[in-house]
Formats: C-alpha cells, structure tokens, sequence
DNA sequence: GTGTTGACCACAG
DNA sequence: GCTGTGGCCAACA
C-alpha cells in the first residue's frame, strides 16, 4: 500500500466510483471530499497520483466542460472517454452535462 | 514560516 | 474568442 495524503486517499476514492461513460469535474470532487474550492489541490494530487493506472483519472474533466490536461498526455485522455463512450469535439466534452456524474 | 508551482475557477476587459 | 488578475488549496524547496 502506498503512502498518500488523506486529501489525495478521498480524491482518488471518489473518482473510483464514476461509472465509464460519465465525468466529474475537479470542482466538484473538491466539493464531495469536503474541500470546496480546492480543485486546485485535486489535480495536484491526481497528477502524481501513486494509482496512475488503477484510477480513471481520465474522467475528471474541467468545469466548463473541456476535457483539461492528463499525465499521459490530452491527446490520450480525450481518446480514452471517446473510447468509453463520451465524445468530445476540439477538446470539449458534448452532451457535458448529460453525462456529468454528480457523486 | 515563506515563496513557488500546479491536471483549476471565476470575473473583468 | 483571448489575456490578465485574484482567489482557492495542497505539496515541496
């Protein structure tokens, strides 16, 4: 088991549970682990998260709806949504909030 | 303890 | 549409 920050535990524990297809944005990660406004803190966490391959950080998306940065690189974040079933035109997500997981 | 950085957010111009 | 500014929080030097 790899040590982490309690704040990065809870962030990765509520992104474990968002169903493929849908998508959460760092706000209201925050917001679900008892930091509101700390989306900031969220996406430090998520990238360097100790889980890379184990947690779908790839649906944590931005709120205005864009698909944002990835540690693997943008290009291969959008991929894998679309992959999942979420499309995503120049970078931005469609039907954003049809598919937005509120925890 | 302070300053810097970062997968961000909101507002003003 | 874009840039700049201030704000938020956590991690690190």
């Amino acid at each position: 088991m790899i040590k982490v920050s309690d704040f990065s535990a809870k962030v990765f524990k509520r992104i474990r549970r968002i169903p493929a297809g849908h998508v959460s944005t760092y706000v209201l990660v925050a917001r679900a682990i008892g930091h509101p406004g700390a989306a900031r803190a969220v996406g430090n966490a998520l990238n360097k998260n100790p889980y890379a391959p184990k947690i779908p950080c790839h649906r944590v998306v931005k709120s205005n709806g864009e698909v944002g940065d990835y540690a693997f690189g943008a290009k291969k974040k959008s991929k894998l949504l679309q992959e999942e079933g979420v499309k995503i035109t120049r970078g931005k997500i469609v039907n954003f909030e049809n598919i937005l997981y509120k925890f």
